[in-house]
DNA sequence: TTGACGGGTAGGAGATATCCTACCTATGGT
DNA sequence: ACCATAGGTAGGATATCTCCTACCCGTCAA
């Protein structure tokens, strides 16, 4: 849930993938998602407890199944965590046109 | 430079505050840095490197003192990066809307 | 009711991260 | 030339991560 999480949890490149899978795929158990990987299932088990306390996924019990699904708010705060920096990129970029713009006139 | 790096980078909280310091503060020797934190120089040191490794800042050597600015494009890649997921995030936004709009007609 | 299946938890091995102190190089001032 | 200063690198201690196997519980089907 906070930043810290969000930020750990997508520092591995499996948990990534999860979510990709979960956002081209929508929600699946748990077996549909270790199809795509090499590990063992505990272990993928642990990337989405990690993900689940970031708050970036979603457990729905059905039967023994447990569906994942993506929760997108997290990635959501990450924008806003970014456009400061956009801003920055912005102005450098603006700055970079206004050079070229200098080169033209000579 | 790689997308696995620049995430790896962000997970550290002390690597995240180094970044917005150079957002806010612009470019500064590693002592200027430092001063922020609680570690020894030589830890920030390594925490630079992770963040260089990463193309997420860069050195200008002037003197003894080695300047550390912010680069920006990782992070506008990260932007893009996170657009199909905001996609997402705006279909169950928009979702959200229908429903209440549906409560409304009742 | 009993066995098979979905899936979480425990505990351990090995790898990696993060801090430290000690040490080295390079530059600038006297 | 010499010493102080900026800052990187080496190597080690400890913590955390990531994977594993073994085991547990809950649910469905026969």
């Amino acid at each position: 849930m906070s930043d810290d999480e969000v930020f750990a949890a997508l520092a591995s490149p499996v948990r990534r993938e999860v979510l990709r899978i979960l956002l081209v795929g929508g929600a699946q158990p748990v077996q549909a998602l270790a199809e795509h990987f090499e590990m063992r299932r505990p272990s993928l088990s642990e990337h989405l407890k990690v993900l689940k306390d970031a708050g970036l996924v979603s457990e729905q019990k059905q039967g023994r199944f447990r569906y994942y699904s993506l929760e997108a708010a997290p990635l959501h705060d990450l924008t806003e965590w970014l456009s400061p920096y956009e801003q920055f990129w912005r102005q450098k970029l603006r700055g970079l046109r206004d050079l070229l713009d200098e080169e033209d006139d000579l």
